[in-house]
DNA sequence: AAAAAAATTTAGGCTAGTCTAAAAATGTAT
DNA sequence: ATACATTTTTAGACTAGCCTAAATTTTTTT
């Protein structure tokens, strides 16, 4: 049968939580992720448990099963597809984004997503650098670092971000931070690891380790 | 506040019986369009009048207020956009479309049409040459003939459809009846009203009334 | 190993949207 | 005008997804 708008978002959120190392969520964890108590989200893990959508023993924490693992892949396929089509289509800027692809991920027509895809040919990568898994569920899992590990005097391409609001984005933006560009770390502060870097070789730019910390880098 | 997807097309589906004449709807006509019981209808009713949506008083159906009128405006905005979409960027069928737009019509943003609208250069008629309302909610509303209601030895345009399910657009595309083409009525049956047609003064047709009823034109 | 703290589940309850069955209102036909 | 038929509303109940408060289990500290 079908899995409802709010099953689709726990799984996802599951996804997610549970990183590329299969790990077990807790369900503080989830109650954090989807805004609810925990009480709620015990409730609708019994449930995706009997769907046979998750591995889940009472007070043991959670993990996807197989048929688990390919619905929330379908779902992240949708959301980064929909992104890219706001973005490279409607002109929308990548910080606009997120939470309209929210919705539109949860419409379930296959043929429509597949067709979506061709439109947009075929990207392997949403607006904010994030894989797009493949039709069967395939989704490459690219190893990059975070800006803050890059030692000083080192460069480095900005590859992806690991938040996705708003604010932040608009603050890499406003600073010219985008994807693909070159970051040469010229310095690093030892008290709060704020650091100056130079981008594309042109301006250098203050960023606190808060922001390092959220850039997502491969090394030169 | 944010009026539910269930709200929305209670709204639109009170529009579309209402017609151009602003007739009242009954609680059964709703129940047979929403696919539910008229006791789920009336609960709906009470609803929907106290958020000002619609004008209600027991036994005596309902028609849409001005604010109601606006969000299924709305609400139809969206899914005739969403449908030329479909149709003019994905490659879909105009049989194919209707039960996509009708999910694709509940996502929220304003920016989100306004940006598909420019997208797909503001078009005035959807894939089944139903007009599309613009931003501020005004709807041209072209008065069309059925196709039954076109004397024999007479000439017209094809305009739009009154069925929008997937099997009568099929037979149509079959028939080769698309949205534009000149139809001749060459013969008309008295016992049945079945017709022959000849379409852009080539290859010639025999129709249902079922069809030709719900064929709109315009006269030649 | 017992006590304290934290995490999780259970119990009971709420709203939106649906249902069936019964009651009430309206409309129609003698 | 009265009776019958139809339409609509009310009454009571169900599920999904959420809540708070209390009970239980697990983990950490002493
Ligand atoms: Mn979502
Ligand atoms: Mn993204
Ligand atoms: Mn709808
Ligand atoms: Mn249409």
């Amino acid at each position: 049968m079908q899995n409802s708008f709010t099953e689709e978002n726990y799984l996802k959120i599951i996804h997610n939580l549970s990183g590329r190392e299969d790990l077990e969520v807790s369900t503080n964890a989830l109650a954090e992720s989807t805004a609810t108590r925990a009480a709620s989200v015990t409730d609708m893990l019994r449930k995706l448990a009997d769907k046979g959508l998750i591995h889940y023993k009472k007070y043991q924490g959670v993990r996807l099963t197989e048929q688990g693992q390919k619905v929330a892949l379908k779902v992240i396929r949708k959301h980064r597809l929909w992104e890219v089509f706001l973005v490279e289509k409607l002109g929308f800027g990548w910080d606009e984004v997120h939470d309209i692809a929210e919705e539109l991920e949860h419409i379930p027509s296959d043929r429509l997503v597949e067709r979506l895809d061709a439109f947009l040919d075929h990207p392997q990568f949403d607006p904010h650098g994030d894989p797009i898994p493949d039709a069967k569920g395939n989704m490459p899992v690219p190893d990059y670092m975070k800006l803050s590990d890059i030692a000083m005097g080192n460069k480095a391409l900005m590859m992806g971000v690991l938040e996705h609001t708003t604010p932040f984005l608009q603050h890499l933006d406003r600073s010219g931070l985008t994807l693909g560009c070159e970051i040469e770390i010229k310095e690093v502060n030892e008290f709060d690891k704020s650091a100056l870097i130079q981008i594309n070789n042109q301006r250098t730019l203050f960023i606190s380790q808060e922001v390092s910390k959220n850039v997502l880098v491969q090394r030169l």
